[in-house]
DNA sequence: GTATAAAACTAACAATCGTTAGTTTTGCTT
DNA sequence: AAGCAAAACTAACGATTGTTAGTTTTATAC
């Protein structure tokens, strides 16, 4: 394990801080006072506040785009393909639940160019999961609900684990993965 | 419909730019604007940025409250009283989907005794919740998964409609309503 | 111990923030 | 037409914002 450097060391502060107000509501002197030193120290290793933003919501989404396109691309059936995506989100999430919280909300203040690129990734990443879901319905795995609503609420679950996982103390991710797909996939009743 | 008043004009108009980029990220000069007045104009109708937010935010927390008691105290089943709060949010998203973005993502910059209060009503909503899920494991008529999932999952879902629910042109709120049940509550496969 | 690079500091900038004070305009009601 | 209240305006305030310039401290290598 190499020694994180500065820079990673600020990005990681900032995204705690991030997901407890908001990027908008924190001011480069807290994120500055949360290391320990003055604000205009902090430039010593960042170029700009945009620039930790960016490099926290980019590097995740880059992540989940890696992740999706391997499943995408894999031989499984519909049910596996949306098992391998549950893991997926669970694997981020347990590696960098705090970045996930800028992911969620605070995407729209990319500046013009990293926000049309997530936008883009975000929406083939909709798109991946829609077409799997179709071809499970079609091929008869997946009962013929609404896919959007399948879809969405699947995705927003999964979106929101960041919140969630923090709370649960000593859950095993194997028994969290294991549950999650029971969940989500059998339903309740 | 007796007519809205100036104030809830500057009320409605401040959610939806609270939606768009955050309640931190909104300037009094933006939401001017959008009234198509100057900023200073805006405090003949309300108290403070502060006002506005905390309207927004605790109004729509005593209707879900108000909601949950109803149904917590109603003799229904389980699955019955699951589907009333599914009902329940839809209702409320349908009614106010521009508000639901502070709801969720803008509380903790309520002030200290308005965050108290929604924390509060956000906690024993939860509970409630959890209560019914028990319940309903207990008497045999919900699967026994883990329960804090089930109750994290459905809950993802309920909360993020606002952001889903206005893309879908045209969807009707009973078919909304009964394809969610399906998909929340019996699973896709 | 001296050189060097990393990382901190002080001081300040122009812009923007929420908000206040005081004044003028607008649109009814009589 | 006069009176009045609602709602807009101009101008400005003190505080805070992200960031910069220039300087000093700290730690490491020779």
């Amino acid at each position: 394990m190499k020694p994180e450097s500065r820079k990673e060391e600020i990005i990681r502060a900032a995204a705690i801080l991030f997901k407890e107000k908001g990027y908008s509501a924190v001011t480069m002197r807290d994120l500055a006072k949360a290391m320990g030193i003055k604000a205009a120290s902090l430039y010593n290793h960042i170029q700009s506040k945009q620039e930790i933003l960016s490099t926290i919501i980019i590097d995740l989404a880059e992540e989940f785009t890696t992740g999706m396109n391997q499943i995408v691309n894999s031989d499984k059936n519909a049910t596996k393909k949306i098992e391998n995506i549950i893991d997926l989100h669970i694997d981020v999430t347990l590696r960098n639940s705090d970045g996930l919280a800028s992911l969620n909300n605070d995407w729209m203040h990319l500046e013009e160019k990293n926000l049309q690129y997530f936008e883009k990734m975000r929406h083939d990443y909709e798109e991946n999961f829609r077409n799997i879901v179709k071809k499970g319905v079609d091929q008869g795995e997946i009962r013929p609900f609404n896919i959007e609503i399948m879809v969405f609420s699947t995705l927003s679950t999964l979106r929101t684990l960041y919140l969630w996982y923090p709370k649960q103390k000593n859950i095993d991710a194997d028994i969290l993965k294991h549950d999650m797909i029971s969940v989500l996939l059998k339903g309740v009743i």
